[in-house]
DNA sequence: AAAGGTTGTTACCCTCTGGTAACCCTATGA
DNA sequence: TCATAGGGTTACCAGAGGGTAACAACCTTT
């Protein structure tokens, strides 16, 4: 039905597609027929250009994972303070999830499937956007407690997020990421201050 | 081989063996053959007691889920002024955790796998948690602001746990919950004061 | 000890779906 | 125009796993 297309742009094409797919219905209950049919293809098709679902699946994760931590890790390097830092940070978090919708249901919607080796990609993606404001956090108490708190803190993002989608509500991320930097920041001073 | 039960005690054998299976495996990775085999009995006993697989882990759920709940609400509850009311909820989500581990990871562990009902299921446990905490933050702004940073205050307890407990680190829950809770509460008079 | 309800098992069906082998169609270039 | 290559399809396999019918072992009650 649609028309033929070059490899590359079919790989593409499918990128894009399945992204959708995977995050409206989740892993386990999308089929590779339903992908394929969202496509406008055939299933042999997909597996011209992919090795399994998994590794279709796999791809689009690290896709995903890649856009929100360098949107993170750029918002972050380019603050001169640590408060500053904390505001760009989360609003290009909140950016991320209005502006890529998808990506964001895919790695962290309620319906992300996970199994072996997915949990360990979303693992990864997680600790290292909590790595990148990892160094927001005062030194002065342990490097484990500060990880910790790291991770409570992309929690922080990820749960309002989830929240916000999930109830299908708009929000503008500036004005968010600002009201939760404000939160996040005076939370982070006191943990500097009690040690 | 294992000894004949009366009903209701099979059935609560079932659910304490098939809590484990689920959170170790996640739903779809987890067969009624496993979970009667972990239970030492065949699979049409399970239908006995449940209509369906999916009934089976809808009541794991809300088990689990009504312990949280209830955890968190009446720490909430007896407790006296804000300040104590949040380190008191962040004390009883950590002991939660560090007790109930196996329902942690059946409700919010990375491979909770979610289709369309279970996923109704713990936002609406999740949301209920969050609803018990909101009245900690100031009413002067609006209330779906508010529901929203009470979303964020669930989603930082879950991110720091989760790291946590997928890491396998052991933690002591009320040292742990008073710092978060300092976070916490420093973090929520900031939004009182800015609005 | 026979009856009847309860607990449990064996053996099976059936659908779904990931994955593949074999073939077809269309464009291009010599 | 004919060969060729690459994009695409049809038709199928095979395994896994949810769910069930029929049967067997047990215990209790009379």
């Amino acid at each position: 039905m649609s028309m033929r297309l070059p490899a590359p742009a079919r790989r593409e094409q499918i990128l894009d597609v399945s992204v959708q797919v995977f995050a409206r219905n989740g892993f386990h209950s999308t089929s590779m027929n339903d992908v394929a049919d969202a496509a406008g293809v055939t299933k042999p098709v997909l597996y011209q250009h992919f090795d399994s679902k998994q590794d279709l699946y796999l791809a689009l994760l690290e896709e995903a994972g890649n856009r929100l931590r360098t949107a993170v890790s750029k918002a972050v390097v380019s603050a001169a303070n640590g408060k500053e830092q904390t505001e760009m940070g989360f609003r290009a978090y909140f950016r991320w999830v209005a502006e890529d919708h998808d990506a964001f249901l895919l790695l962290l919607g309620s319906r992300a499937t996970r199994d072996e080796e997915s949990t360990a990609t979303i693992r990864r993606i997680t600790a290292e956007t909590a790595k990148a404001i990892a160094p927001l956090i005062a030194a002065d108490i342990g490097p484990e407690h500060q990880r910790t708190l790291a991770q409570g803190l992309v929690g922080l993002a990820e749960g309002v997020s989830r929240h916000l989608v999930e109830r299908g509500e708009t929000f503008d991320p500036d004005l968010l990421g600002q009201q939760v930097a404000d939160m996040a920041w005076a939370g982070l001073r006191a943990v500097h201050r009690s040690g």
